[in-house]
Order: C-alpha cells, then sequence, then structure tokens
DNA sequence: GAGGAACTCAAACAGACGCTTGACTTCAGT
DNA sequence: ACTGAAGTCAAGCGTCTGTTTGAGTTCCTC
C-alpha cells in the first residue's frame, strides 16, 4: 500500500497501455516497423490517438516499446532453451533445443508468433538503438557455438559462427514466409521431427562423401 | 529500321522507364514494397513525378514492373544453375547450384543484390498477382527435388520439398539480413565453400548418430 | 509547315499522416 | 467539499502522400 496503491485510474492506464503494445506488436509483425500506423493501432487498441502521445511521446516510442517487448520475450526463451543443454548434448540435442522456440511459437500461432515474426523482422532492419539488446543476443549465441563446437571438433569456431547464424536466419525466416503460415497452428510433435533434421545438418554441414569412398 | 525508329523521344521514355525501374528496385530492395515513395523515387531517378503515372499508370503500377522485373531476372539465374545440372550430380553440386545465383549476388553487390533482396522480400509478402510467377517457381523447386530425390532415396519426397524450401528460405535471409552486408563484396570462392556446406547439410539433414554405433 | 504522337514539367489537388491542444472525467489525499 | 494528478477524448494543426491537370517541348509523318 506504500507506492502500489488500488488507483482505479492507474489500472486503467496500464491496460490501455498494454493493448497498444498488443496492438502495436500485432501490425509490426505484419508490415513491419514501416507499416505501422497511429488510427490503425488505436482503432484496434480501442484507445484514442492522443494515447499514444501521453504514453509513450511517439509513435516511434510506442514502436521502439514494442520491439523492446518482443526482443525481451523472445531473448528468456531462447536462454532457457539453450541452458537446458550440457556438455554432453548430442547435435540433435542442441538443433532442437535451437528451433524450440520458434517451432513452439508456430505451433501457437498468434500473439507468440507476432513476437517471433517482429524479432525476425529486427534481425532484416535493425532499429537505431538496439546495441543494447544486440549483445545479450550475440551472448547466447556464443553459447550455441560452444555447445556445437564439442560436437564438430573439426569445424572451425568461425564456420560454427557462420552457421549457428544460418540456423537462426532459417528459423527467422519461417515465422516471415508463408510456408511459418502453413506450419502455423499444427502440432509441435509434427514439425519437430521435420525441422529439427534440417537445423542439425546445417550445423553439421556436408562436405563430400569422401570419407565413405 | 520497320517498327523501330531512331526516334528520339522514344529513346528518352525508355530511358527515364528504365530508371525509374531501377530507382523504383533500390528502394524495393532496402524497404520493401510500403517503403516506396513518389517522390524519393522520381527525385533519384532524375524524373518528374508525373512521368510515373504516364509510364505505369501509378506507383502500385511501377511497383509491380520492378517486382516482376527483379523476378524474371532471378528466375533466369536459377533456372540456368539448376540447368546445370544432371542426374548423376551429387548432393555438393546440386546444394552449389543452387546456392549460386544468390553467392554471385551477395559478390556482386549493387543491383544484382538488389534484386535478390527484392524477390526475397516477395518471398516474405507475396503481391497479389504474382500467382503466374508463382508457379515457375514451383517448377523450378520441383527440378531440384527430384535431382535431390537421386542423391536421398532414404529421404520422403514431401520431406525433401520442406528441406528445399528451408534452403532457399536460408539463402534469402542471407540477401536480407545484416549478414549478407557483410558477406557482400567478398569473393565468390570465399563465400561458396562457406556456404555449400551449410545448404548440402540442411539438404541431407542429420538425424543421429544411429547408424556410427 | 501543318498535324499529331511521345514525352516532360510545374502546379495544384484531396486525403492520410503524426502530433498537439484544451476541455473533460475519474479518483486518491486532505 | 476541495485540490491535483492520471487518464481519456474530439477537434484541429501542419506536413507529406499519390494523383491529376494543362501547358510545354521535341521529333516523325504527311
Amino acid at each position: 500500500m506504500q507506492t502500489e496503491r488500488a488507483d482505479g485510474r492507474r489500472e486503467a492506464g496500464r491496460r490501455t497501455r498494454d493493448s497498444l503494445i498488443a496492438a502495436a506488436l500485432d501490425q509490426l509483425a505484419e508490415r513491419g516497423p514501416e507499416g505501422l500506423t497511429l488510427r490503425e493501432i488505436t482503432a484496434n487498441a480501442g484507445a484514442n490517438v492522443s494515447a499514444v502521445s501521453y504514453h509513450f511521446g511517439s509513435l516511434k516510442g510506442l514502436c521502439d516499446a514494442a520491439i523492446e517487448h518482443a526482443l525481451e520475450q523472445y531473448l528468456d526463451a531462447q536462454i532457457q532453451a539453450l541452458g537446458s543443454l550440457e556438455p554432453t548434448s548430442t547435435l540433435e540435442q542442441v538443433a532442437a533445443a535451437f528451433a524450440r522456440p520458434m517451432v513452439h511459437a508456430l505451433a501457437a500461432g498468434g500473439r507468440d508468433l507476432a513476437v517471433m515474426r517482429t524479432v525476425a523482422r529486427v534481425g532484416i532492419d535493425p532499429p537505431e538503438g538496439w546495441e543494447r539488446l544486440s549483445s545479450k543476443f550475440a551472448r547466447s549465441r556464443e553459447d550455441a557455438v560452444k555447445v556445437l563446437a564439442a560436437n564438430l571438433p573439426g569445424v572451425e569456431q568461425e564456420e560454427l559462427a557462420f552457421r549457428t547464424r544460418c540456423a537462426a536466419g532459417l528459423l527467422n525466416w519461417l515465422a516471415l514466409a508463408p510456408i511459418g503460415a502453413e506450419l502455423a497452428s499444427t502440432p509441435v510433435e509434427q514439425i519437430e521431427p521435420l525441422l529439427t533434421p534440417v537445423v542439425a545438418g546445417a550445423f553439421h554441414g556436408y562436405s563430400s562423401p569422401a570419407d565413405l569412398r
């Protein structure tokens, strides 16, 4: 009861704030930052145009807030998925963990998928001040490379980093392209066995049947 | 000299028409269809705003023409690359051929890369009337699946189609994301050995070391 | 050289855009 | 009951958008 009062006004304020972010996220996922429209967002959120200026200063401020919301939500899932890995994990387990957040988002659809689509778009057109969160992404990717190196001792670290970025790009593409929409609302149990070997194959590489001759 | 006259007017008209498409393509590659701006295009093309209405009817018309131009240019490269394959080609050769147009565009940069970026964006947000060209893409992909099937007899056709789409998505991602810009102006001889095993690995898949136990 | 087609241009158009304003309601503190 | 902060709202601001218009230039045809 000190600073947190049962204030009806404040509660309503937080509610319109959240619905603005949610509406912005939907539009962000569908058309990207350039596609945001003040009037369309406020209409979908059931709020007035001036609510954006009030809560976020400007449309750009709302856009940044929505993107940051998406990035943080994605990072949490990513860190949790990779955190479940051990140094003894197989390549297949690494690939499955790497793809898990996207697989679940594809299966769930709705706002979870909107978050992924937004993150993917940020990966294409990085906003100006995203360096702060970018370092977290880089660190998460380094963790993946470390576990990969244990499974693929013959591949150079730099090449593993490249393959990791390729695999991440592949997953982002699934979120954005129509193929992701086709996969949407498909159960996880069906998507995972389809996708995991592809990601694992990208990690593993396939150089030539020389060693089989 | 029959229908093609040494017409100074017509020549100038074709020149502004081409420069409008080129300027639109650059902007399309950078910001997508939503990012097109009539006044910015005409400024970059050195033309008047009304030249767009005159030559293409509307901004949408110019946008469609630029996208069609990019799609056709990409399809030519894709068909030519896959056409060089034979039924006896190895998986690595298939992957190299599949990636070749993108590798060359990345190395070349400039307008070639702009074409690829535009095609990739179309892959994310397909325009309305693109079904006509879409069938050509599908046929090209079927050719790739056919050659893949010869190399991977153990994998179902449907799964191969999925992996082909994944590989195509991976390449498109390279064109759009910053990693592609980092690779840009890197010689082909350096990009190809880095990328080919990843694409081949995605085609081949990596299911588990069960067969090695 | 008169006529006409191809093409370009500056200027203006209506509409949508992001943003600001000032009045209004609601509710906690006193 | 009064005050002030939090929040919402309709209306209007200037700017930028795509498009249209009509006059203008250049070149080929007859």
